[in-house]
DNA sequence: CGTTTCGATATGTATATACATAATCGTCAC
DNA sequence: GTGACGATTATGTATATACATATCGAAACG
């Protein structure tokens, strides 16, 4: 306990052990070291190699299958896998936190607000099958003084009988959601639009304009609970998705 | 054996049990019968709801939660969480691949090709700090007769070297660094343009015309390897993300 | 009354073990 | 040669067990 301290390891955190297995492997995969099609150390080996026992390094490499790093194939081993699509991880916040991050007061404002039988619109955008009520909503965010987006959005009564008695004059319907109903699967798509005359309008820009449009079907268990058309006005917003290969 | 089938459980495939317990408990939650908050059965409870051993629970609980549907905390049990923050998957495919979903014949075309030290601009673009060769790339990208796709791409020679001598006249640059290079990151940026003069003529279209736009930066192992502009003629293109909680 | 200590409890991690399952290899009979 | 078949091998899944660790709550104590 004296000079003993300058052994060179790292130590941080300290890791468990089946995270180091974890994080060594994946390294060498990333780093090249290990190239796609290489076959890895066998479960014995690395037992051997990480003195541990034969369930730890399955729990890790039943990990690195799962987030399809590699392949594992009985009576054969397990080898490094090819990355075959490209899948990112894009995190849509909530425009308020949007506008807030950008350093700007963030402000929201109900346009409109319709309770009607859905229409054959409606259905199509709700991917609904059978009519019934649905609560139609025009919205608008600002940053600062300007307009930053606009919202159209969709409400599947059926699903959320709440949002009925809502006036949505202080609260955006997205949080007000979030915070009632569960939601189980949200598509989104993503698309350059040129605004319209409306639109235009709403932003105070130029009709014709780039703007970047976000739409999102959300359901719960099975049931759809809502269609929302986001319109930026920012020709100059943008979407930022990150892929980093899951780690733990 | 006779008229017992009738019985309404429909067992699909043979879910192994650290799989079902997983679903059931995704499915409780995600259709709002487990509330936000709600604590969900001890170990030991579900130990005797599932007549397994406490391993095998575990083994989905702690999957559960890193996949951010429970919190777990010692000594109080498990809680179903808040989704805090929308993560969509997005999914980027292949250029060549999107044309052939749309059942249009592939094309591509090299336009431009310059090997250069790289400006204070291209630095920036692929974050890098020191000087060094890149490639500068310009390709087109076509469905049927009509150009589909424009490509800027500049790839890091350093990181790249076998690079320097292909021409890429035959094969697309994005397809030749997928089989080379491992990545581990990406990022990705979106957003709505206005076609300019020079991206206009490129793509067969009108200047101001509103185009996505999707910039793609990727690493490996903490080497920048390339950036890639892709600008989409067509305005009615769509990237797709969708969520759906984490089954397996 | 406040603080400290300690036991109970639920989860976290690791082990040794067992048997199932899929795939490959070698052998042997035809 | 070749086709069938069993042995071997690596992974897949589950169990019982053990001990570590964080934390809540209640009893003990100043």
């Amino acid at each position: 306990m004296s000079m003993i301290e300058t052994m060179d390891v790292d130590v941080g955190e300290p890791l468990s052990l089946h995270q180091r297995i974890l994080s060594d492997i994946s390294e060498r995969i990333l780093s090249g070291a290990w190239a796609p099609g290489h076959r890895i150390p066998f479960e014995h080996e690395l037992t051997a190699e990480y003195k541990c026992s034969r369930m730890t390094v399955n729990k890790a490499l039943s990990q690195l299958a799962k987030a399809g790093l590699i392949e594992r194939r009985r009576r054969s081993g397990s080898f490094v896998r090819r990355p075959q699509s490209q899948a990112a991880v894009l995190e849509i916040h909530d425009i308020r936190i949007e506008v807030e991050a950008l350093g700007l007061p963030y402000r929201y404002e109900r346009v409109a607000r319709h309770k009607r039988r859905s229409s054959a619109e409606d259905r199509a955008l709700l991917e609904l099958t059978a009519a019934g009520p649905v609560l139609a909503l025009e919205c608008r965010h600002f940053a600062g003084k300007r307009p930053f987006a606009h919202e159209q959005r969709l409400i599947n009564l059926a699903a959320v009988t709440e949002a009925a008695d809502e006036e949505f004059h202080a609260m955006a319907p997205g949080p007000w959601l979030i915070a009632r109903v569960p939601w189980s699967a949200a598509e989104h798509r993503i698309r350059a639009f040129a605004a319209d005359k409306h639109i235009a309008a709403a932003l105070d820009i130029e009709a014709g304009a780039p703007c970047l449009v976000v739409e999102r079907r959300t359901w719960s268990a099975e049931h759809p609970v809502t269609h929302v058309r986001f319109t930026y006005a920012d020709e100059s917003h943008t979407l930022v998705a990150r892929f980093t290969p899951s780690q733990s």
